[in-house]
DNA sequence: GGGGCCAAGTTGGCCAGCCAACTTTGTCCG
DNA sequence: CGGACAAAGTTGGCTGGCCAACTTGGCCCC
């Protein structure tokens, strides 16, 4: 069983998405080439993949690197690994890229569907307890809130409530009302997001989601909750979105090596 | 900056826990050792980690070893990573380990409840078809089906439908009924769970549901899917928990160089 | 005082190699 | 025919080294 799979990548070279850092790094590659090769099925619902060795002559790079994208693929869940035996294929999950989970834009756009917000409401005020907590902020410090409410192709979907701190908020509060990625305009200004805490759980609509949303009061509605921050660790956003019930889930891989998945028992708070 | 950091590791050895394998691995007593300092707060809420030299003469580890502890770190969220930089702690996120995720009784447990189940129901029949999509099973294949009740300190929270493979249901069936964890019981049988995918949304209470739960018909529920598969890459489970609202929430992690999380509209599957 | 420049420090990435642990396969023997 | 054993194949883990990319801080000059 030697090089049976037509490999596309002889020497890997050239595009360079925008996202995902240092997208010209070898191992992404591999990565992109063998995550391309499982979701079209070329090894298979459950086959096994070529040893690493195999791979590190194939792509032309030391086994090191080829473990190293294996582990990206592993994370992913696409993969399993284990010593002895070469990995096998455990799904063609479609993963979506990071800034495709953070801006409603972008994931609205990759699902074909045409993405709409309109600003309700946009205040600055002084940050209460929970802000200062969650964005790292001194007492005194003034936050920026936006009301927005979301459309998917017209039909709301979901009210998204986002919480700012001053250097960021400035930013905001001067785009016009009617951009509709704020995530994107952030990012051409420098402020960029890399890591992020989601809490996903269920609330009742208080009367203005009822009101933007078009349901009743009380009707339960799935919460995403979720604290944004850039490569040095500050806190950019804090975010609440309350989606209708049937309009999205969220979907978590996580494995016995890799595992940021959690589950909370409801405390008092909020 | 020297050694201030009262390190409680000059040689690392003893203590194996039965969660996560080979936790003998250097790079894994490293990584504990350091999200022990990480969540007691020896390196401050925001403050910077040692370098990656530095903790490799600490530890007495070679500095692949010492990336390699970072990097489970990073994927859970604890601290940053990027280059020029020395590491900065992110948060104190308690992360849980992976069989706490997907054992009731043991995340019960660790949050110091007593964990309770009722088996309401178990059957044999043939396989649907989206059941054997789920557990990979050849058309005419059987399943076992649990339905079970789960009690937090005696008060009802959750009601779980759980959908076996037949190398699975036969030793589910031969459980006496009241054995409160599948999960531990199994895993000393030789089935061992090591990789899951979750897909979290909101669904209205059935009727079932209800008289279970003790709720409304049509109240809101929070849904978790699951399916678990065991190292070999087999399903091994399929299993479908709804929560009371307010009992329960899901955390993630993710960043830029690892996102096990994505987000789905709906569609009608299901 | 401010801005630009340079050097030191730090992480990302890649390579080559070695051994241990484990799985699988096939052989041999009872 | 079945079970024990041996060998080959494969991944996990660790080391040591090298260079590039990037950040930070200090220095110098205007």
């Amino acid at each position: 069983m030697g090089g049976t799979v037509t490999s596309s990548v002889t020497q890997l070279d050239d595009q360079e998405g925008q996202d995902g850092p240092s997208g010209g790094a070898l191992y992404r590659q591999v990565a992109a080439d063998l995550r391309e090769a499982i979701t079209t099925g070329a090894y298979g619902e459950a086959g096994r993949l070529p040893a690493e060795g195999a791979l590190a002559e194939r792509y032309g790079v030391s086994r090191g690197t080829v473990r190293q994208a294996l582990a990206v693929l592993r994370a992913d869940g696409l993969v399993t690994s284990r010593r002895g035996t070469r990995r096998v294929v455990l799904g063609n999950a479609r993963v979506q890229s990071f800034s495709e989970l953070l801006s409603f834009t972008h994931w609205a756009r990759a699902l074909g569907e045409e993405p709409g917000g309109r600003l309700e409401s946009l205040v600055r005020r002084p940050a209460d307890a929970a802000e200062r907590e969650q964005l790292r902020l001194e007492p005194g410090a003034e936050v920026y809130v936006t009301l927005r409410l979301r459309t998917l192709s017209g039909t709301a979907v979901m009210v998204e409530r986002t919480v700012y701190p001053p250097h960021v908020g400035v930013l905001v509060a001067k785009l016009p009302p009617d951009v509709v990625s704020h995530t994107e305009h952030l990012r051409e200004h420098g402020i960029l997001f890399t890591d992020a805490d989601h809490t996903i759980d269920v609330v009742a609509a208080n009367a203005e989601d009822a009101k933007l949303l078009g349901c009743r009061r009380g009707a339960p509605l799935l919460r995403e909750r979720r604290r944004t921050t850039d490569p040095t660790g500050r806190p950019v956003e804090w975010s609440q979105d309350r989606y209708l019930p049937g309009t999205v889930s969220f979907s978590v891989h996580n494995s016995m090596v890799t595992s940021a998945l959690s589950r909370h028992a409801r405390t008092s708070d909020d």
